[in-house]
DNA sequence: CGATTTTGACCCGCGC
DNA sequence: GCGCGGGTCAAAATCG
């Protein structure tokens, strides 16, 4: 186990869909593309190693995706992602979705970038989801002590849904590092599936995030991970220069692994990280019929004090990582 | 020995 | 009301 944090995981690298947006495709080292069934993103090598993106089209409701050459993923990273920002803030319900997903439907994806205004709606929200998350801690605290005996929550309300974000992630790893630490607590059988889905907790107390995590059935090299909840708590930090994705079937090493090891500063709170992909997947929803991907509700950035990444893609990605591989 | 995973049982909401 | 499926619990097993 020793052996896999210390590879710089350039392996890993090749074969996940980094922040579910863009993949570095192992068979062509200068080219990117998205899970096929969603969509084709198209990256092209340029004359001396250059590389320039074509395809971005409709993605994120942006038409021309401008992406010159660049000489470096990062640059060209950066560049996309410098995109994404612009738009979020300029569509702010880009796209009525077309028929939200039905279990999830309550509220859905609003871009909920702080100077959205779209989100004027979720401020109710917030401050609504806040109390209840409170309550539902301290209900929590007080459920788990008399427990089954007096299982009857709350019967009219409904459970409360902490916001939930999924993304695809091409990869052989099930349980992909994002900094967190996670606590399995519950696999199951998925009807339809051959793969089980797992779920995980936040190992932080008092932190509620909880995250799903499955293969698609279509297509099983595709890793698809639920969060909930925002994490009320910065991420751990380990010493380790290293990126987050880690090996197959460690789930943190197993035991105590926890934390193994990532940098923390290119970690971002995940579902803060996230809601820069909403629109993704508000277009890959209405693109596609993967019922797998769904998300609801907006992000109700409650929590966003919490931290000060950008939110783009490079938050997620460490440069370090898209170059790496490229150079051995 | 503590933290984590495994796994069967239980709970709950929903559709019929 | 019943059955089904998703989600969670918690005891036992496992790991480091």
């Amino acid at each position: 186990m020793d052996e896999k944090l210390k590879k710089p995981e350039i392996n890993s690298i090749d074969k996940a869909v980094f922040s579910n947006q863009i993949m570095i495709n192992p068979e062509s080292s200068l080219s990117f593309s998205m899970p096929s069934s969603l969509f084709d993103v198209s990256c092209e090598e340029a004359a001396d190693n250059q590389k320039s993106c074509l395809g971005f089209v409709d993605m994120l409701g942006v038409q021309d995706f401008n992406c010159p050459a660049y000489s470096t993923f990062d640059d060209l990273f950066q560049n996309i992602t410098a995109q994404l920002v612009p738009l979020e803030s300029q569509q702010p319900t880009s796209q009525p979705l077309p028929s939200p997903v039905p279990e999830y439907s309550e509220v859905v994806n609003t871009p909920a970038t702080p100077n959205s205004s779209s989100i004027s709606s979720s401020s109710n929200d917030d401050q609504k989801k806040n109390e209840n998350e409170d309550q539902d801690e301290e209900e929590e605290n007080q459920e788990k002590t008399t427990k089954k005996e007096s299982k009857p929550k709350k019967k009219n309300q409904k459970r409360e849904r902490e916001p939930r974000f999924a993304f695809m992630t091409k990869s052989e790893i099930d349980h992909l590092d994002d900094g967190y630490r996670w606590r399995k607590y519950g696999q199951k059988a998925v009807k339809n599936s051959p793969f089980p889905r797992s779920y995980y907790r936040c190992t932080s107390t008092a932190c509620g995030v909880k995250k799903r995590v499955e293969r698609c059935s279509d297509d099983p090299s595709i890793v698809v991970t639920t969060y909930e909840g925002t994490h009320t708590h910065p991420c751990p930090i380990t010493p380790r220069g290293s990126f987050g994705i880690m090996p197959e079937t460690t789930t943190y090493g197993s035991a105590g692994g926890g934390g193994g090891g990532f940098s923390s500063s290119h970690f971002v709170n995940m579902p803060q990280m996230l809601h820069y992909q909403q629109p993704y997947f508000q277009n890959l929803m209405s693109n596609t019929t993967n019922t797998a991907f769904r998300q609801e509700r907006p992000f109700c950035p409650s929590a966003t004090s919490l931290v000060r990444d950008h939110g783009l893609l490079q938050d997620m990605v460490p440069s370090k990582m898209l170059k790496e591989p490229k150079e051995e």
